[in-house]
RNA sequence: GGGGAAGUAGCUCAAUUGGUUAGAGUCCCGGCCUGUCGAGCCGGUGGUUGCGGGUUCGAGUCCCGUCUUCCUCGCCA
C-alpha cells in the first residue's frame, strides 16, 4: 500500500507514530516558511505541515488544490490553542518529512469550493472532479448504502436477487423503446427493457415466490428534474399476496430505510388516498402531504354565481376550482397576484381571489358572492377572518387540475410547509384500469396491461372500461411517486379480456406477448409486486431537486452525455455490420465535422 | 412540437434611460510572511459580453435568428 491511513483515521492515539497519507491537497495556507496542507479523501482531512525544520522546502515547490500528495512523517498533537474542534482529526497533525506529488493538477476548470453554484454544464463535463467534493461524495454513499439496506431487509425475507435480460423484446405500448440492433439478425432489433415486468411474473410462474432485483431501466423520453432516459429500479414482486401484503412490506421497508439512513422514525401504516381525492383535493396523483392545503371543487356553484368568467368556464366543460390559504388575508394586492405568473404559465387566463377580514369579503371575486351561491362557497371555502382564497377557472379541466398543482406547490412553500428533512409518505390507490386515448378514443392501460381489474368492477370491464378501477398503487414520497405497482393478472382468460379491451387483437396479443400468455396457462399462481424509483428516493433522502445529482453519469436535457459527447455517429462498417442505414438528417446547417458516418 | 429562465475574465457575479478604456471576488502568476484552518498583506496576467445578422453617431444593454444548459406542458403502458 501506499499509504499506511486515511485522511479520516488519524487521532490523538496515534501521536508518535510513523505514517504515510496519501490524498488531495484540499487546501494551502502558505506563510513563507511554514505550510498547513488540509490533505482529502473520501474519509475526511488531515492537516499536514511542511516547516523547513523537518523537509527540504526546495523539494516541493508549488502545491496546488487537487494534486494527489504522499505525504511520511510524524503523528504530532497540535499546539494548545491550535486544535480544531471542527475537524475529526482536529486534535492532531502530521508534520511532513518527506512529501512527493503522485498525481499533478494544473488549475481547475471550476472553483471546487463554491461546487454547487457551479453551471450544471461544467459540473457534468468534470464530473470525476465534481464528485470529489464530499457533498457529492455523501450522496453516492447514501445511495450505496440504501441500496445495501434494501438488499438486506428483503433478504432476510427470503427474497431471492434474480437478472432479467437487457437485451429484450421490443413492446411499442407505453413508453418509447430505444433500439439496439443485432448483428446476428441483420433487419431485427432488441429493444432495452423499460422494467423487467414480465420477466418477473414468469418468475412468479417459475415458483420464485418472492422476488427482487435493483435493475436499470430504459425509457425513450423527454426528460425533466426528475426523469432520466436510464433510471434504476427496485423491482419486487410476490406470488400469493394481495394489496395490503405489498404494502405492508414495502411500509417495513421504507420505515427501516429511513431509520438506518437518517435516524428518523416514520409512521406506519402510510396514509391511503384513492386517486379520485387526490385528483380533487390535491390537483395531483401524487399528493405532497408536508402540506395541508387543500383544493375544493366550485364548478356546481359557479353556474350560479353570476360570473361569466366562472360560468363560461363550466358550460365550456370545463371546471372552476379553488385553495384557501389560511393567514392569506394578510397579504398585500402585489403578493398575492404575484402568483398569477404561475397559473398562467400553465395555460389559466387569469388567478381570481377574494379574502376576508372583519369588514367582509374584498377582492375581485368577492362582488359574486353577495347571492345565496356565493355564499354557499364561503360556506364550502371554510374561509375565516384573515383568509385568502385563490380561484382558477377554466374551459380544460387539465388547466384547471395543473394550474391548482403549481399554486398548491408555491403557496405550500411560501407558507413554510415544506419543512427540511421532513418525509411524508402516503399511498395513492384505486387508479382508474384505462385511460381514454385522445386520438383513437380507445381505452389505454394507466399502469401497464397486466394490472388486475378490481373484482368489483369486472363486469364492466367491456362495456364501460374507462370507469373500471385497478388493483393498483402507487407509494408518494413529499410529492413524488417513487414506486407503483399492482395484483397481477394471473388467469390467461382476463388476461386476454383486457388484451381485447384496449384494441389488442388475438393475433397481436399472440405475436406480442405470447410467452405470458403461455405461461398463464401453466400453473400461474396469484401474485402482485411494485417497483420504487431508486434514483428519486435518494434525491429525496439526499435533499436535492433533481435525479441528475444522485447519478453519476447523468444526460442532459437532450440526452447527451457532457462527459462523453454520447450520443455520436458510428463508422460505416459499423452500420453495415448490423445491417442499419441512415436516414438523411433535415438540418439545412448540418455540422460537416460529424458528417462523416452520419 | 409549445411556453419560460439563463449565457459577460478559468470560476461566481456586477455594469443606471443605449454613452468614455466592461468592473469585483475567486483562481492563476510574482513578492512578503513560522501556527494557519475561508490564512493575511502587496502587485500582476486574464474579455470575440455564446454565435450570426439588424437598428443606431454609438449596443453587454434594443430587435430578429440560432446554439447550449436548466425549468415546464405535451410525452413518460
Amino acid at each position: 500500500m501506499l499509504r499506511s491511513h486515511t485522511c479520516g483515521e488519524l487521532r490523538a492515539a496515534h501521536v508518535g507514530q510513523e505514517v504515510t497519507l496519501v490524498g488531495w491537497i484540499d487546501t494551502v495556507r502558505d506563510h513563507g516558511g511554514l505550510r498547513f496542507i488540509d490533505l482529502r479523501d473520501r474519509y475526511g482531512r488531515t492537516q499536514v505541515t511542511l516547516s523547513p525544520d523537518s523537509i527540504d522546502v526546495n523539494s516541493l515547490e508549488s502545491l496546488r488544490s487537487e494534486q494527489v500528495l504522499q505525504v511520511v512523517g510524524r503523528v504530532e498533537t497540535r499546539p494548545d490553542g491550535m486544535k480544531n474542534p471542527r475537524l475529526e482529526t482536529g486534535e492532531i497533525e502530521l508534520i511532513g518529512t518527506t512529501a512527493s506529488i503522485l498525481g499533478d493538477c494544473p488549475p481547475l476548470p471550476f472553483d471546487f469550493s463554491r461546487g454547487d453554484q457551479v453551471n450544471d454544464e461544467l459540473r457534468f463535463q468534470y464530473r470525476f472532479l465534481d464528485m470529489r467534493r464530499a457533498e457529492v461524495q455523501k450522496r453516492f454513499q447514501l445511495r450505496s448504502d440504501l441500496q445495501h439496506e434494501i438488499r438486506n431487509y428483503l433478504h432476510q425475507r427470503r427474497f431471492i436477487d434474480l437478472e432479467t435480460p437487457m437485451l429484450t423484446k421490443s413492446t411499442p405500448e407505453g413508453a418509447r423503446d430505444f433500439l439496439v440492433p443485432s448483428r446476428l439478425n441483420p433487419g431485427e432489433l432488441y429493444a432495452l427493457p423499460q422494467s423487467p415486468q414480465i420477466f418477473k411474473q414468469l418468475f412468479m410462474v417459475a415458483g420464485f415466490d418472492r422476488y427482487m432485483q435493483i435493475v436499470r431501466c430504459f425509457r425513450d423520453e423527454d426528460l425533466r428534474a426528475d426523469r432520466q432516459p436510464e433510471f434504476t429500479q427496485l423491482d419486487l414482486e410476490m406470488a400469493c399476496v394481495e394489496e395490503d401484503d405489498i404494502m405492508e412490506l414495502l411500509e417495513g421497508l421504507m420505515a427501516h430505510v429511513v431509520q438506518a439512513l437518517t435516524g428518523k422514525q416514520v409512521e406506519t401504516p402510510f396514509r391511503r388516498i384513492c386517486y379520485e381525492d387526490a385528483q380533487l383535493r390535491y390537483s395531483s396523483d401524487s399528493p405532497d402531504l408536508r402540506s395541508d392545503l387543500e383544493i375544493f371543487e366550485l364548478s356546481d356553484l359557479a353556474l350560479e354565481m353570476g360570473f361569466k368568467v366562472f360560468s363560461g368556464a363550466v358550460e365550456a366543460g370545463g371546471a372552476v376550482r379553488a385553495i384557501r390559504v389560511p393567514g392569506g388575508g394578510e397579504w398585500s394586492r402585489k403578493e398575492i397576484e404575484s402568483l398569477e405568473a404561475i397559473v398562467k404559465n400553465q395555460g389559466a387566463g387569469g388567478l381570481a381571489w377574494m379574502k376576508r377580514s372583519d369588514q367582509g369579503l374584498a377582492g375581485p371575486v368577492a362582488r359574486f358572492c353577495e347571492n345565496e351561491a356565493g355564499a354557499a362557497l364561503v360556506e364550502r371555502s371554510g374561509m375565516e377572518v384573515g383568509d385568502l382564497c385563490y380561484f382558477v377557472a377554466d374551459a380544460s379541466k387539465r388547466i384547471v387540475i395543473n394550474s391548482l398543482s403549481f399554486l398548491r406547490k408555491e403557496l405550500a412553500n411560501r407558507l413554510g410547509h415544506l419543512k427540511p428533512g421532513a418525509l411524508e409518505f402516503c399511498w395513492v390507490t384505486e387508479f382508474p384500469l384505462f385511460d381514454e386515448d385522445e386520438e383513437s378514443g380507445l381505452p389505454v392501460p394507466c399502469h401497464h396491461p397486466f394490472t388486475s381489474p378490481n373484482p368489483e368492477d369486472l363486469e364492466r370491464l367491456e362495456s364501460a372500461p374507462l370507469s373500471v378501477r385497478a388493483r393498483a398503487y402507487d407509494l408518494v414520497l413529499n410529492g413524488f411517486e417513487v414506486g407503483g405497482g399492482s395484483i397481477r393478472i394471473h388467469q390467461r382468460d382476463l388476461q386476454e379480456r383486457v388484451f381485447e379491451a384496449i384494441g389488442l387483437s388475438h393475433e397481436e396479443a399472440q405475436s406480442k406477448f405470447s410467452f405470458l400468455l403461455e405461461a398463464l396457462k401453466y400453473g400461474a399462481p396469484p401474485h402482485g409486486g411494485i417497483a420504487l424509483g431508486i434514483d428519486r428516493l435518494v434525491m429525496i433522502l439526499a435533499g436535492d431537486e433533481s435525479i441528475r445529482e444522485v447519478i453519476a453519469f447523468p444526460k442532459t436535457q437532450r440526452g447527451t452525455c457532457l462527459l462523453t459527447g454520447a450520443p455520436t455517429g458510428v463508422s460505416d462498417a459499423q452500420l453495415d455490420e448490423v445491417g442499419l442505414q441512415l436516414a438523411p438528417i433535415d438540418e439545412p446547417d448540418a455540422e460537416p465535422n460529424e458528417g462523416e458516418n452520419c
